[in-house]
Parts: structure tokens; C-alpha cells; sequence
DNA sequence: GGAGAAAATGTAACGCGTTCTACATCCGGA
DNA sequence: TCCGGATGTAGAACGCGTTACATTTTCTCC
């Protein structure tokens, strides 16, 4: 995998082209199109991936750590997943899916937009920092991830968006709100990173959310109010 | 390396407990303390690393290729940097000390701060893009380092913080100032994250790096008129 | 300038991600 | 029901980060 290239899109995605794989990059909702039997075993190889992160970190992920609790070769791990960061993320995907639906059937209380997503963001944490390995395995491989990841990373740039745009409840997704919600994500994503490396407590990055919130929301809601 | 406990502290700097390696995670100007020889052996690793990296990204940046290239052997290397990714992260702080004293001497036109900052990293976009390849090695790097570099991360924060404070023309730093400078900071390795996996154009992150700047600074400067 | 410590060398070895290969098994269609 | 390709298995093998070690070179200090 010597990518890079500037502008790449990793194109995949055709028909069957090699030994067809079963899901690879698609970034619908996982294993989908799979019959039951892989869908199970796709589901079983993330799931052991991450009991094996929480216990202990990134490196306790190994590859036939990974095969020999989900009861299933090597190679067959490979055959779903590309390599160690594309499972790593797609599991990543996965846990934010999660929280988003928690945020959508949960009652979001709050008065304005930036309240709420703060809201939202205290009661994420410390799901998280319940489990500090396990995140410092899934953090690390997002932000380690190569071009050949660029599927798995869109989507879980949409799954982060729609969770802190409906965390707003800013349905309108205008440009204008986008642009915040990505930047927010971007805030959140790094202050992840300083926590799983150890240089920032739950506290810290939740002190830096919230300014970093109240600088872009406040500025926004007064740009909507005028016009 | 089986690191993390949510807060620690990566504690170093204790005299020479071992066999006392010459510089290690020193946050001060790289290799300081060393005899001049040694000094040599230090800069020579990093450049051979940075060479390597401008030739094919991460992956072409293997230990004895840099050993081989900066004519030391293997174990000089680790005696110097204790992993591949301590070296390339402290090569990214040269990189942005680098930066941040082409700012000092430059002048910096542009009448607000945010106008001023946006021209800062306008002018430091195209030397990135140069070469990506580089890049890709030393921004996964970062973003990849465990809990053993937090001083070294510690240390990439503090410079990027001056550089976007004195680019914005902010020295009177207050609290707040700092908080919009280090939001502005992650949301710029955020991007550059993203454009490293070829998923943003340079376009792309100077346009996303202008909504931030300008909602950011924007608030503060209101904010700022206020008191 | 010589002794002892520190630094550097060269090389072998280990661990884990990844690939490959030969074989067994499953599944959908004629 | 049986065939053929796709899927899964077991295990060897390769590459590279990292460590260990025996040996030589270079400093430091007296």
C-alpha cells in the first residue's frame, strides 16, 4: 500500500472484479447484502475486535487474536476486512451509529442549539471514558487510516455530522450549519486524540468543546438571526 | 508499550536513570545538550527520515533505510529516538518551527486577525502540497503516537499555538485568544488528516480553515470589543 | 596517555501485520 | 442430484519495527 497521490478517490465499489469480496468498503450499514451465516461472522470479527481493544488498547488488537476469538481463519478475517485499520474503523463507525440513535430517540433538553449539543457531548464521555482502551484503539486507527480507507472515513464523517447536527437539532442542514457541525467534529476528533494519548482528561476536552461550541454556535445563530 | 490510565503524565527528564539516552522527549530546541558530533548523528537521522517520507510517505520511512541513509546503525537510530514515530513527530515540530519563524520575520498584512491568520496558512498551504508524501508520514504520525510521546505532542501544540498566535497578531494572549488559537489548531490538523488520505483537496481545507477562522474570530474580536 | 565508561557498530532474533498456498466445504443453478 | 465456483481453513512465509548482544570506537577524566 504505497497510496497518496493528492487526488485519489480509492475506487472500489466495481461488481466483482477479483475474488469479489463481501463488503469491503461499503459504507451502507454493515455486512449488508451478506447471507446471514457471513453477516454473523462479519458482526463476530468486529465484535471480538473490540473486547480486544478494550482490553487492552490498539495493540492488543492483533489480527489472529482478532480470528481465533471469532472462531474463524486468518484469512478469513481478511477476506471481510482489508486490514487492521479498515476493521478498526468501520468498528468506530459503528460505536458512533450507535450514540447517534441514542441522540435521536432520547429527548434532548437544552434551550439553544449549542446547549444541546453539550448536552449531548456529556453524556457521550463518559460512555467513553469508561472504556479508554478501547477508544484508544479505534481513535488511533481512524487517524492513522491511508487513502485505502477514504470510503470507511467519509462515512464516518457523516455519521459524526448527522449525530452533532440532530445533537443540535438543526434539522435544516443548511451550508452555513454544515460548516459548523464539520468543524465542531473536527474540534472533537482531536481532543479525542490528546485524550487517548493521555494529554487531556474527560474534563479537558469537554472545557474545550464547550468554548469551542459557544465560539461557532453563538456566531451562528446570530448570522441566521439577521438574515 | 501497553500504555494509557487516562491521566499520566509519561513522566521522563529524571536525570540519567539508565543508560541515559542523549536528548529523548527534551521539548526545548532538538538536541540540545548534545556534542556537536552527536548533534550531526541527531539531525542527520531527521533529515534522512524526512528525505524518505518525501519519497514515498510512511511506509518508505523504515528504520534501516534512515540507519543505511544517515550512515549511524540500526541501534544508533533507537538510541536517539526510542521509535519511528517519536522521530517523525519531532521532524513535524521542526517542520512547523520552521513555519513559525518564517512568520515572525515575514510581514503579515491583512487588517484583522482573522484576515491575517487566513493568509498565514494560504502562504503555508502551497509548501505543503509540495509534497504531500512528506506529509502523509508526519501528520499519521502524530496523529498515531501513544501516550509514550505526550511530551513530544505536548510540545507540536505549543509550537502550532505560537505560530497561529503570532500569525493572527495576538500577543497580548489571553486565555481566551489561546482557547480560539488551539480550536483553530485541531480543526487545521483535523484537515490536514483529511487531506493526507486524499479526501480534501488543498481548495478544500483552505475553505473549511476560512469557516472556522471566521466564526472564531469573528465571536472572539465581538467579544473582545465588549469588555 | 591510559583506564574505564559511554556511544556506536553489525548482526541476529522476535513479534505481528499481511500474503500466499493447498485443501476442505458450502451453495446456487442446471 | 450433482457440478463448479465461491468461501472458509490451516499453516507457512515474508517484511519491517523493535530488541538484544558481542564487539569496537570514542570520550572523559586523571
Amino acid at each position: 500500500m504505497t497510496e497518496q497521490s493528492t487526488t485519489e478517490t480509492a475506487g472500489e465499489e466495481s461488481a466483482s472484479t477479483q475474488t469479489s469480496r463481501p463488503a469491503l468498503g461499503s459504507t451502507r450499514s454493515p455486512g449488508a447484502g451478506l447471507r446471514p451465516a457471513q453477516r454473523a461472522r462479519y458482526m463476530r470479527i468486529i465484535a471480538s475486535a473490540e473486547e480486544l481493544a478494550s482490553e487492552g488498547g490498539y495493540d492488543a488488537v492483533q489480527m489472529r487474536a482478532v480470528a481465533d476469538r471469532s472462531g474463524v481463519a486468518l484469512g478469513t478475517v481478511y477476506r471481510y476486512f482489508p486490514s487492521k485499520n479498515h476493521l478498526l474503523v468501520v468498528a468506530l463507525v459503528l460505536e458512533f451509529e450507535t450514540a447517534a440513535e441514542a441522540v435521536t430517540t432520547a429527548e434532548i433538553p437544552g434551550g439553544s442549539a449549542a446547549e444541546r449539543l453539550m448536552g449531548v457531548l456529556r453524556g457521550v464521555m463518559p460512555r467513553l471514558s469508561e472504556n479508554p482502551l478501547r477508544y484508544d484503539a479505534l481513535v488511533r486507527a481512524a487517524m492513522f487510516a491511508d487513502a485505502s480507507s477514504a470510503a470507511e472515513l467519509d462515512h464516518l464523517g457523516e455519521v459524526l455530522t448527522r449525530l452533532f447536527a440532530q445533537a443540535a437539532g438543526l434539522d435544516i442542514v443548511t451550508e452555513e450549519v454544515l460548516n459548523a457541525v464539520r468543524i465542531i467534529a473536527d474540534v472533537w476528533m482531536s481532543s479525542l486524540v490528546s485524550w487517548v494519548a493521555g494529554r487531556q482528561s474527560v474534563g479537558d476536552v469537554l472545557a474545550h468543546m464547550d468554548t469551542a461550541v459557544t465560539l461557532v454556535f453563538d456566531r451562528l445563530t446570530e448570522l441566521q438571526r439577521a438574515s
